[in-house]
DNA sequence: CATTCTCAGTGACGGCAATCACAAGCGGGG
DNA sequence: CCCCGCTTGTGATTGCCGTCACTGAGAATG
């Protein structure tokens, strides 16, 4: 969990060291005064919008807790789910220092906690702290890596089952880390599901009875369990 | 054109002024002088890969002139094109500043002129001259937005058509500068036209010869005509 | 407890594009 | 000049998946 509202930035830190990306937790002592200066923190409830898309760029989010879903629209309403971030992500840093509108919505799909740094005082923070200026490079180059992926995915693999078998593996990676990599607590809807891929919510629901059926998964209430990841490995022709 | 090989890195960059991402033309002149000594310069053939997916980092190539495309393959030879390459993009950023493998191929499709830098020599200079990594971070930025918008074409769009019609405004855009927007030098294959919008070799033709049918295209040679640009714009949902 | 809303599952159907196959243009090089 | 490779055009076929429609389960809400 990480530290309530109200404590200091180092304190929030120490907290949300759950990933290696950590834009503000490891720079010298002067910097991170300054950072704790210039945040301002907050909770956020599921469904909470941290910005919209389109929007003039107010500033950056570094998620502290929760998860939240990166997502783009059409005007006729199809949208694509571009990444659920993660405690540690930096959201919006693209826009703010390109002073873009912010190009995708952030919104919390579980609640948590979020510090908000203003752009005209990160950009001035940064014209000041050249080595911190490398850490954003480093996690715009993550964004783009993500972005990458996501190309990838819908680009590359032709078929609904093979995205779908290649978003299981990526869950199960990402899991690995404590727990069972084959359990998956899973927090999104089949619609959702549906938006990461790039395909119709009811053929998420026929994957899911067809990958059941031929043992490649289980569920247990809300966790699903990767029983034959061999078997998906083989249907992603990375 | 470009300045041929051998004359200094701001002769040369004199000539690369056609598009606004001077990763390396408009620093202060102490680093422009230490860019000089660390930068080396080459010519490329047509077909010439600068890099291939895969490959460790070996450094940043700046395209002066020509153009590259930046694709990716899986194991069963089906390509996605990325993104073509234009004069002033810095090639192979992400990798070289986050020391992951190359995620991507750089091809010449047209033959062109690039500097190359180590990518020692490179963190070294970023290290040193701190301003210059805030153009990196743009850069990052820059190219994030490239696969952000790959994403969004292949995810948002529905149809071969709309995606098809996507590619041609996308042109009509870039184009813009100085010539008549509606004149375009067609230099990419049908096969690479496919690659970029995720579909068919045959589609594409097909589609050629629908949208020729529409009135909202014409051939002249290799040059590309667009004639009904408001239609094609109602064809994509943005 | 009743109502309502969201989410999940499943069948039927139809259209669209991938695939295969082949013909024809086109250019370059020997 | 003539072949050969690459590129392009187009027909026929097939199957996959998006859409529509409906049912039912579960959670939230009052």
């Amino acid at each position: 969990m990480c530290a309530p509202y109200g404590l200091n930035i180092i304190d929030n830190c120490l907290n949300c060291r759950v990933r290696e990306e950590h834009l503000f937790c490891n720079p010298p002592l002067p910097a991170l005064q300054k950072l704790n200066e210039i945040k301002s923190t907050a909770i956020y409830p599921k469904s909470a919008m941290l910005f919209i898309e389109g929007q003039l760029p107010r500033g950056i989010f570094v998620l502290c807790t929760g998860k939240a879903k990166l997502s783009t629209s059409s005007s006729e309403g199809k949208t694509v789910i571009l990444k659920i971030s993660e405690p540690g992500d930096v959201l919006g840093l693209n826009a703010t220092i390109s002073n873009r509108p912010y190009e995708v919505t952030a919104e919390m799909v579980e609640p948590g906690q979020a510090n908000f740094i203003g752009r005209d005082a990160l950009l001035h923070f940064l014209r000041e702290h050249g080595e911190v200026a490398l850490r954003v490079a480093e996690q715009l180059s993550h964004n783009y890596y993500s972005a990458y992926e996501e190309v990838r995915t819908l680009g590359l693999a032709t078929s609904p089952s093979e995205k779908f078998a290649k978003l299981l593996l990526s869950w199960s990676d990402n899991a690995g880390h404590s727990t069972d990599a084959s359990h998956i607590t899973l927090t999104l809807t089949h619609e959702e599901i549906a938006e990461m891929i790039g395909t119709s919510r009811e053929t998420v629901s026929r994957l899911f009875s067809e990958f059941k059926r031929k043992q490649l998964l289980q569920m247990k209430g809300s966790t699903l369990i990767i029983r034959n990841k061999p078997a998906l490995e083989r249907m992603v022709h990375t």
